[in-house]
DNA sequence: CACCAGGCAAGTA
DNA sequence: TACTTGCATGGT
């Protein structure tokens, strides 16, 4: 395939993105992601929302931040008992306990109790590092990247899935890699257009069409 | 009552 | 490599 063939299609994409994007936010506005005060919350909040409804992860920060627990090096020096018993709310509280103290141990051995140190990392390197620690995947590293530290990655889950494929701008069989590609090489580098476009997909996805293919009230319908 | 929600790791074949 | 299962609460 030539360059002009391959760049018209990207910028097709592109441009199918751009609209689609442009769609959600004409119905919905502004998402104002991450719902979060300080970049450590969205660090935390990033693990605790691993399968889980927000609002019962909303219960479990609110029970760190009412025992001024909600630092780096609060939570450094907390046993992962009782991290995992305040935490509760927010389900598989064992395992989440373990996969956040195994977080802050990273940032605080690789960059100390200040977080500044960790959020200006080589983008790179950082979601190289991330996805090296026991209970970080991509999709926390990429969160944590995009909302915590600002970067331009793009937030690929379930909803993004089921979105393009519902669109046929993809299939079953593509990885996560795969899909963050066809946003990121075909959308401008832009932080607060992946912020605004990942919410919006999850508010579209969660409001429409959970079962049939098309509905006719989806601001996406029509394509 | 069943089912889902802003995943990940470990085990199996 | 490609599935399957455990983890666990709370809302609808």
């Amino acid at each position: 395939m030539n360059h002009k063939l391959r760049d018209s299609l990207k910028s097709q994409t592109g441009q199918r993105l751009m609209e689609m994007y442009n769609r959600l936010y004409e119905r919905y506005g502004p998402q104002n992601w991450w719902p979060a005060k300080s970049p450590f919350e969205v660090i935390v909040g990033a693990v605790l929302t691993q399968n889980t409804n927000w609002k019962n992860v909303e219960k479990a920060i609110k029970n760190l931040e009412e025992n001024h627990l909600l630092s780096l090096d609060a939570l450094y020096d907390l046993p992962a008992g009782r991290l995992s018993q305040l935490i509760r709310p927010a389900g598989y509280f064992n395992i989440k306990a373990l996969r956040l103290k195994n977080l802050i141990e990273f940032i605080v051995s690789n960059y100390g109790l200040e977080l500044d140190e960790f959020l200006s990392e080589d983008t790179g390197k950082l979601r190289e590092k991330l996805l090296s620690v026991k209970g970080i995947g991509p999709e926390t590293a990429d969160s944590i990247l995009l909302y915590a530290c600002s970067r331009p990655i793009f937030v690929v889950d379930a909803y993004t899935f089921r979105i393009l494929k519902r669109h046929n701008m993809t299939d079953d069989q593509e990885s996560y890699a795969g899909l963050q590609s066809i946003f990121m090489d075909h959308l401008p580098e832009d932080v607060n257009l992946y912020n605004e476009f990942h919410a919006l997909i999850v508010r579209v996805a969660k409001e429409h069409c959970k079962k049939s293919p098309l509905c006719q009230t989806c601001p996406l319908d029509g394509w």
